[in-house]
DNA sequence: TAGCAGTACTCATGAAGGTGAGTAGTCATG
DNA sequence: CATGACTACTCACCTTCATGAGTACTGCTA
């Protein structure tokens, strides 16, 4: 039961369907979870069954229909119990660092690559963040908004999100760098 | 496959046995992979049947024989393949950020007890990343190490850790205060 | 008007990961 | 000399996650 809260948590910032958590879902909200979007639908029906959301049909034109799901009270009291509950350690699991730590056996080229690759990403989710930040807080300035704000939970955990990305950009772009210039030495003594 | 590629990383810095890479896995191998002892000691029984690993019996006298392995050839190349194929986007589960994203409804007095523990897990993991690079870098000051040294693999993704873990506490810190000041505020107002 | 991208969702399956419980010997501590 | 902590490892089960494939309807574009 992991997913389950991080689907709840979603939902309190509005009514969305399965679709529309996929895209959330997809950046990893805020960048604290990923799910694919069988999981999605899989669990927000497992919810529903359990009382926690309620869904209702949206009719639209031009385009299918949806189910909207929201918090219910008993959904509420559920993120409530997990919140008080000792979080578990941060998971994280990251193919390319194990490749780094392995690059002195291995063929240099493809992991600089992927730190390219990877930094490019990271640079885009920051920027996606940053916009997300300038809308939460609307006019306010980050202080003010901290202090006074209503809703400053989504603000905190993007915050973390920025920061995340800001270190794994610039991990990615030294360390590419350190092993091209490897690389490059490499070559001129062999050569 | 992926706990697998992370015990053939961790395998190329030494002999190891399944109970010491438990030491090594539960602090993260260096923050980018964990596993439970079973995990591991099931993952080496099926790495050494498809010959990636070999084991030998290490006699000890006053505690149990150990059973250590090394990567072979074969799982060398399975390294050389897995490191040149695309990298999976960096997979992060962290429960508290959740809970900092629903905290607007929820009780912050848990969460707020929760990040400082976080930043105590994180400043104690940074502490031990810290220590490691001195180790693994020897007399030579970083820059040197990095342009010279032998196996900048392990040092590069324990860089990674400690940005990591940094971050990690600033954030934890900073959020536990806002998220207190906003307490205290909220506190004076309602009495 | 064929074809593709987008919205919206479902089904099925298998691999990967997580957890509790248990064994067995050694060593230090009170 | 009993208790708990540490080394070292095993068995078994169950949940979660990941993946591929498929349906259906709409709107745009070439």
């Amino acid at each position: 039961m992991a997913l389950r809260h991080a689907v709840l948590a979603a939902l309190l910032d509005g009514e969305y369907s399965g679709y529309q958590l996929t895209k959330i879902f997809d950046i990893g909200v805020s960048n604290f979870w990923y799910a694919a979007p069988q999981q999605l639908y899989a669990e927000l029906t497992k919810l529903e069954a359990d009382g926690l959301v309620t869904g209702r049909e949206v009719v639209q034109r031009g385009r299918p229909n949806k189910r909207v799901f929201k918090v219910t009270g008993a959904g509420l009291s559920e993120l409530a119990a997990f919140a008080a509950t000792p979080a578990k350690p941060l998971l994280i699991r990251d193919d390319l660092a194990v490749k780094v730590h392995a690059v002195d056996l291995l063929d240099p080229a493809p992991v600089i690559e992927q730190l390219h690759d990877r930094a490019r990403q990271a640079a885009a989710k920051l920027e996606v963040f940053e916009q997300l930040l300038l809308r939460l807080r609307g006019e306010l300035d980050e202080e003010t908004f901290l202090r006074q704000g209503e809703n400053v939970g989504p603000y905190l955990s993007c915050l973390a999100g920025c920061r995340l990305e800001r270190e794994t950009r610039a991990w990615c772009l030294e360390t590419a760098r350190t092993l091209g210039e490897r690389m490059a030495r490499a070559g001129r003594e062999t050569s």
